[in-house]
DNA sequence: ATGCCAGGTAACACCTGA
């Protein structure tokens, strides 16, 4: 079977309700990992979402982060938190098996801004922790898959302007280099694999005219092991979403699996 | 160099985002 999955960064959920639904029906996602939700467990709109036929494993917290997944399968294991993050409170990180043999993560990672703050300390300490998960994820031989916010420039392919982002968190050589050890690891960027092109972006901000102008940046990233690198078909980025009338700052990346 | 825009909370301003 085919299976398509999405990661999106939705910038609450509760205010993107109608963005959210629309898109559900029209992209068709099988298995969707949400970022920024903003709202506690309870004041999520389950209900709506579970009517077009999802089940959710959800992860929030009030006014900032939360993480979610949803899938058309049934969910098992579900895991909220990054392992080693215990004095955290930090809503960014959940896993769940989908389709009873495939582990998927929705991770939110830190900002980092201003660089020379603990803001950023945290941002790399907090990559680290990932890193620990995704070990174990190469060793497992498992299939599985990190997607979400990275808040990672992997390049300057990936910026509309490297120069206004040399100062900034999500390029810094100390939080591309985290990145790239990740993918060292052994596993592949879904969306690269079939897209090599540069400036293709999943991001812009809400401000001077950036979607407009097309000043972007590529932060929502999907990473496979191998074993389910070898099942996929293809990727993309919708920006449909990015042009709708109160749309989120993200735009969906996503990747259709053949297993 | 700063704010631009947007969401949430709380309160009629401030914090965070990237």
């Amino acid at each position: 079977m085919t299976i398509k999955i999405a990661t999106w960064n939705v910038n609450s959920v509760k205010a993107r309700l109608p963005n959210v639904l629309t898109w559900l029906k029209e992209f068709g996602p099988d298995v969707v990992l949400l970022q920024e939700t903003k709202c506690v467990d309870d004041a999520f709109p389950r209900l709506e979402i579970e009517d077009l036929g999802y089940n959710l494993a959800l992860h929030g917290q009030k006014t900032y982060n939360g993480v979610a997944i949803l899938s058309k399968s049934p969910l098992e294991g579900v895991v909220s938190g990054l392992p080693g993050s215990d004095e955290d409170d930090h809503a960014r990180y959940i896993t769940a098996t989908v389709y009873g043999k495939l582990r998927v993560v929705s991770l939110y990672l830190p900002n980092g801004n201003p660089i020379d703050t603990p803001k950023f300390l945290y941002k790399l300490g907090w990559m680290d922790r990932l890193k620990v998960q995704m070990e174990a994820a190469i060793a497992s031989e498992e299939m599985v898959l990190f997607g979400g916010d990275y808040n990672i420039i992997p390049t300057d392919n990936d910026v509309y302007s490297p120069q206004a982002f040399a100062q900034d968190a999500l390029t810094q050589p100390e939080s591309r280099g985290r990145f790239r050890s990740m993918l060292n690891l052994g596993f592949t960027d879904a969306l690269r694999a079939f897209h090599t092109e540069p400036h293709i972006y999943s991001y812009w901000d809400y401000q001077a005219g950036a979607w407009p102008r097309g000043n972007g940046i590529l932060i929502d990233h999907i990473l496979v092991t191998p074993p389910l690198a070898d099942k996929l078909v293809g990727s993309g980025i919708d920006k449909g979403p990015r042009g709708q009338e109160k749309a989120s700052d993200h735009t969906p990346v996503w990747c259709e699996i053949d297993f």
